[in-house]
DNA sequence: TATTGTTATACTCTATAACTATA
DNA sequence: TATAGTTATAGAGTATAACAATA
């Protein structure tokens, strides 16, 4: 297998590794004392931008790309501590209408500010000709991610 | 609070978004039918970086930046399986040495040849001038994260 | 006393298979 | 039959606190 003897992929590899660690120590140091772990956030992070409307737990789940028994174990323990409410849909009996409590909604707001200013911090930290590459460069990623298994 | 004007930030920040979406979309994809999970090959990689000579649990543990009861539990798991041997050592009793099998090592070989795989077709769905500054950028961030909460 | 590792305990995240209730 | 959700079951990953053995 001829690998990587091409410097220029080899430059971002060891780059690309050295961003990943640096992320995952980097969350590990931020989540501890958050309120709502990365994926509880993750799940009701949907039900901010539908301005509260309650959703279902597939939709959640769908959204969060979890299966559905684990949107639903997660969601029992989020409503037992008063995050979310879960009530069943008058209309269609089958389903169920989760919404943020207060406290909840207050929970992934606080979260979402978290991220935003992680994210504002590293943007900071880049130099002018650096940040403006930057968006590009992930946004250029990220597409590249979905093509590849396309 | 006075949150994202600035339309640069606001880009960096939806590409991050995205980037950081499609790369745990990715994972989900690839792992299912590995032999090691990411948190298995982080924990193990270090022995094949050390020629495969036998490494202390602590040590393992704190390269994959987990608690030295998560790394004894994981080892356990690997150990039943054949990945790895755990010995206590001659010279110090309190340590233990583990080391890889032959199958262990082939399992993490082939996972890290499955991620550099993976790094190399993101690589090539780059432009040429993409893959320049990819590099640069990875490293910067990289760097950045370091530099938030040092 | 300090270090290395393990046990005890407890939670979260995760999935597949089988099930219930409703449409 | 198809859809929404839950229960049953199982396993991995994670941590803190308490402990044992050795240095």
């Amino acid at each position: 297998m001829p690998t990587a003897t091409d410097p220029q992929l080899a430059a971002f590899v060891a780059a690309f590794d050295d961003f990943v660690r640096a992320a995952k120590r980097a969350r590990a140091r931020v989540e501890p004392d958050a309120a709502l772990t990365t994926s509880q956030y993750d799940l009701l992070a949907p039900l901010l931008d539908a301005d509260d409307a309650p959703l279902g737990l597939r939709e959640l789940a769908r959204a969060a790309g979890v299966s559905a028994p684990t949107a639903t174990r997660m969601i029992d323990g989020l409503a037992l501590r008063g995050t979310v409410t879960r009530e069943r849909a008058a209309d269609d009996r089958r389903a169920v209408r989760i919404a943020l409590t207060a406290d909840g909604r207050a929970a992934v707001l606080e979260h979402r500010e978290r991220l935003l200013a992680r994210r504002r911090a590293l943007f900071d930290h880049l130099s002018p000709g650096d940040r403006r590459s930057a968006a590009k460069v992930l946004a250029r990623l990220a597409a590249a991610y979905e093509e590849i298994d396309a």
